[in-house]
DNA sequence: TGTAAACTCTATACTAACTATAGAGTCAAG
DNA sequence: CTTGACTCTATAGTTAGTATAGAGTTTACA
């Protein structure tokens, strides 16, 4: 199987194959004379699994690390459940920043109806700094 | 007032001042005879305005956007709002990726107990790849 | 006056995980 | 034998900065 078929059964696209491979992800295949990437279906397992931590949205360098567990079969796994919770906390973090993001924005967008002159628009007012207004005749 | 002064008075880094002005989010100020930047305070309101921006998470093309309108304020502030609007849908989709990205993650942790092996570890079987799994004596 | 410390300058490389070229080579069909 | 589809490597781009290197400038002090 060449790299266009293999990235028509894995899901993953060409660059991204070769990505991984520069990456250490996935091993180096032989390769044909003409010097193009041959690959057997073993490699379709490791793309899928490395695809499935991908939807975690584990990173490639955790990717790695699970890998290279793989293949030391004997040994405890409990890096494997410190990574999740370490993950699960990232995760976690990250929606709570989100909401309150969310609630800034809305209460952000109150500020302003429609139609109104780029000047007196709430939004942007709310945006600028806070400053003591000199009413007209104050100076610096 | 120079680059330094000014990084300590916006909380900005000076890296990130110039990086601003490299991207046309500030203008470029006044130099030196000895090729120093020279800042005024009005500057300081507009890195406070980037400052509040980014806080929402707006990228700095739309800050940019946002820069450009307030310098014609005659015009109606609709694009505003659209921007608001638009920006609380990415977060909002955000959200939900990540709070199902949490829900899988929750319950791939619950496959594991502690202290299995790697070969056994109920978390790595999850990620891997579903197989016909041969019971022994099957051949391809 | 000399010089050392502190500051600033530009240009470049790095981050993460790809994506998208350019330019060259390979292969199969007609 | 040529066309088109495929593949190769190397390089640049994406975001919003951060972090250097190496050079020049300014300030403080002895
Ligand atoms: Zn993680
Ligand atoms: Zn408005
Ligand atoms: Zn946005
Ligand atoms: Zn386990």
């Amino acid at each position: 199987m060449k790299i266009g078929e293999l990235a028509k059964r894995s899901g993953c696209s060409i660059q991204t194959i070769r990505y991984y491979e520069k990456e250490g992800l996935i091993s180096a295949p032989e390769r044909t004379e003409g010097n193009f990437r041959l690959y057997n279906s073993v490699v379709l397992e490791k793309l899928s699994f490395i695809k499935n931590c991908r939807a975690l949205d584990l990173t490639l360098s955790e990717i790695k690390h699970l890998v290279s567990l793989q293949n030391s079969p004997g040994t405890p796994c409990e890096a494997v459940n410190e990574m999740i919770d370490t993950h699960l906390l990232v995760v976690e973090s990250r929606i709570s920043d989100l909401k309150k993001l969310h609630g800034d924005l809305k209460q952000l967008r109150l500020k302003c109806g429609n139609a109104r002159s780029v000047d007196q628009c709430g939004i942007l007012g709310e945006l600028l700094p806070k400053l003591e207004r000199s009413p007209s005749g104050t100076r610096k």
